[in-house]
RNA sequence: UGGGGCGUCGCCAAGUUGGCAAGGCACAGGAUUUUGGUUCCUGCAUUCGGAGGUUCGAGUCCUCCCGCCUCAGCCA
């Protein structure tokens, strides 16, 4: 695998003449016209509460994109206002993802809490411009007064008190006189708003909790419409990027921001959040599959979690070749998980490396061929891929290949191994079954066949037509291998819809996970190491477990299977 | 029922002075193939949620209607 670096380059060279978004419009206009000095400067602002998922990677790829391609610069910044949501251990695994998906924010890691002094100081400029006041009210009697969605919501009793008993009353919120919940400090709009963002809402709340990064210095805290306006002003950034579902907020994000002086005002753009079949995206969801044991953690393969994307094997670049295939729009929207796959397979088409591994297998005799000899045959490593040079493969008398491979007796279009009829061993010897053994239970045991010493290295020049070719593994060579079978999580694609009462895991997909424990790999794969990725040859894609992987007891997660013309047929 | 948004092929999605519907995924045929993989051809919206209107001409402009998403945390 090439570094994220490189292929970001190759990416942007590639990017001439790709399809724009109104993200792209925005911003060239903007330069057109001079704005922000012709800077551009976005970031990604998550909150340390919870693992990055493939959608987070579309903001960030957005992001970092965006600014990869104008020239700018991508912060990244974690929007930590919550002391009791949020924890460390988080901030570290998003950095650690961000970085595996290949972005660089260089110095430019900020925080939230880094902010709290200089934003105390602007609540301080609108309480003195009477713009804020500190209400009395509590959270139950806040929500009476906010009105409905069709009805004008009343103004609090406190909120014409006067500018120097709000300061006072401030000061003391954060010098921690008051307890959680007794009083909040507002801003001062519009009580009667059509827009429920403007009814007045919270500034900072009263919380007695230790953050993660300032500890017991504050005892009040911003909230989200507060600060968040204020860290992209303060980090310069000229295009604040959300979803959609903050397109409400923005009247408020733009009303702080005119209210203070002298602040640069960034401009925010919604763009609708990816969804994707058979998955979910919420943050709850996953943890409650986290939770209750239907996943083995964060990182099971099954988990559209960046870290869960990596255990399985999911190469980086795809998920960046798949954000920009899908897209940047403001429809609402659900990705075909199709289109992932896709990307999957063309990057592991070009870069993985092909081995030969029996995940069912049966034992063939090759009748004819001499006892107590191997050979070492020659096979490519990548057919597209010249520099991926060869191997060398042990062959012998007994072998095994896929069960699935012999038919007894077989229907038209079956060209796999049926008694009578010459196949292919890929890289060996053409063979032809001559006999097959089954057991009282009628399972098949063991296959007979005889080879044409003529056709080493599976060819001849005659112009024999040999339709199949299958994979196999020598049997004193071969190594025992547990591979995992992965599958879509749920059986619905979407699962979030609850039409009727039904919880989403009744959705959940019996097979998302198939363990088989008796695969036989050739040789060469007690040599790799944890975390490679390889095409078994004619199976799919795998890649060797980063957590479970030992030569002893090799473990392989399958990432996505082949594309299969015949199985797709099977089933009509 | 108030506000904000969105509706172009099965799924994404271009369409930015109104000028004759990109591309990808999926799907279906065919060719090549020591992976039923890859690659390569070919096909796949007389039509843009619907109805009217303006115009020589409308996905793009106007009007009305329909549908979907979203907002009443001291979460982000």
């Amino acid at each position: 695998m090439s570094s994220g670096k490189n292929n970001l380059n190759t990416e942007k060279e590639n990017n001439v003449g790709k399809p724009s978004n109104f993200i792209k419009y925005i911003i060239d206009d903007d330069l057109k016209n001079g704005k922000n000095e012709s800077r551009v400067h976005t970031r990604f602002p998550p909150e340390p509460n919870g693992y990055l998922h493939i959608g987070h990677a579309k903001s960030i790829c957005l992001n970092f994109g965006v600014a990869r391609d104008y020239n700018g610069l991508c912060n990244l910044r974690f929007d930590d206002t919550n002391p009791v949501k949020e924890e460390d251990e988080y901030v570290k695994s998003i950095i650690e993802d961000v970085k595996w998906l290949g972005f660089d924010w260089e110095d430019r890691l900020y925080f939230a809490s880094d902010y709290f002094e200089q934003m105390y100081e602007y609540a301080v400029e609108l309480i003195r411009k009477d713009k804020a006041y500190v209400d009395d009210l509590n959270a139950e009697q806040i929500r009476e007064y906010r009105g409905t969605l069709t009805t004008a919501g009343k103004e609090s009793p406190y909120r014409n008190r006067s500018v120097e008993e709000s300061l006072d009353l401030f000061a003391r919120m954060r010098a921690g006189e008051f307890p959680d919940g007794s009083k909040v400090l507002r801003a001062k709009i519009d009580m009667a708003s059509s827009n429920m963002n403007m009814r007045d809402p919270v500034m900072y709340r009263i919380l007695h909790a230790s953050h993660h990064r300032t500890g017991d210095a504050w005892s009040i805290y911003p909230m989200y419409d507060w600060a968040h306006g204020l860290e992209d002003s303060l980090e310069g950034i000229t295009h604040s990027i959300c979803t959609l579902e903050f397109e409400d907020h923005r009247p408020l994000y733009d009303w702080f921001l005119e209210n203070l002086d002298g602040v640069h005002h960034p401009q925010q753009i919604e763009f609708a959040r990816l969804n994707l079949t058979y998955t979910l995206m919420s943050k709850r969801k996953l943890l409650r599959l986290v939770n209750e044991n239907y996943v083995s953690g964060w990182d099971d393969p099954r988990m559209p979690t960046l870290a869960g994307m990596r255990r399985r094997g999911i190469p980086p670049a795809s998920i960046r070749d798949f954000a920009d295939r899908i897209g940047v729009a403001k429809a609402d929207s659900i990705v075909d998980r199709a289109m992932l796959d896709s990307c999957i397979r063309e990057d592991l088409n070009k870069n993985a490396k092909r081995v030969m591994v029996v995940l069912d297998p049966v034992k063939v005799v090759i009748t004819n061929y001499p006892e107590n000899t191997v050979e070492e045959l020659t096979a490519e490593n990548n057919p597209e891929d010249e520099n991926a040079g060869h191997r060398t493969i042990p062959f012998s008398r007994e072998i095994y290949i896929e069960r699935e491979d012999f038919l007894e007796e077989a229907p038209k279009k079956f060209f796999r191994m049926v008694p009578g009829r010459e196949v292919r061993l890929k890289h060996a010897y053409y063979v032809t079954c001559t006999n097959f053994v089954k057991n009282d239970a009628g399972e098949l045991t063991e296959i007979h066949c005889e080879y044409d010493p003529a056709t080493k290295g599976g060819w001849s020049d005659d112009g024999r037509k040999v339709k199949g070719t299958l994979h196999w593994v020598s049997v004193p060579h071969a190594i025992d291998a547990e591979v995992r079978l992965y599958d879509h999580l749920f059986t619905k694609e979407n699962p979030d819809e609850s039409r009727d009462e039904r919880d989403f895991t009744e959705f959940l997909n019996p097979d998302s996970l198939v363990t088989l424990q008796n695969c036989k790999a050739e040789p060469g794969l007690r040599e790799c190491t944890p975390g490679e990725r390889f095409q078994f040859l004619r199976k799919g894609y795998f890649c060797s477990d980063s957590k479970e992987f030992t030569s002893e007891k090799p473990v392989f997660n399958r990432i996505v299977t082949m594309r299969d013309a015949w199985q797709k047929k099977d089933k009509k």
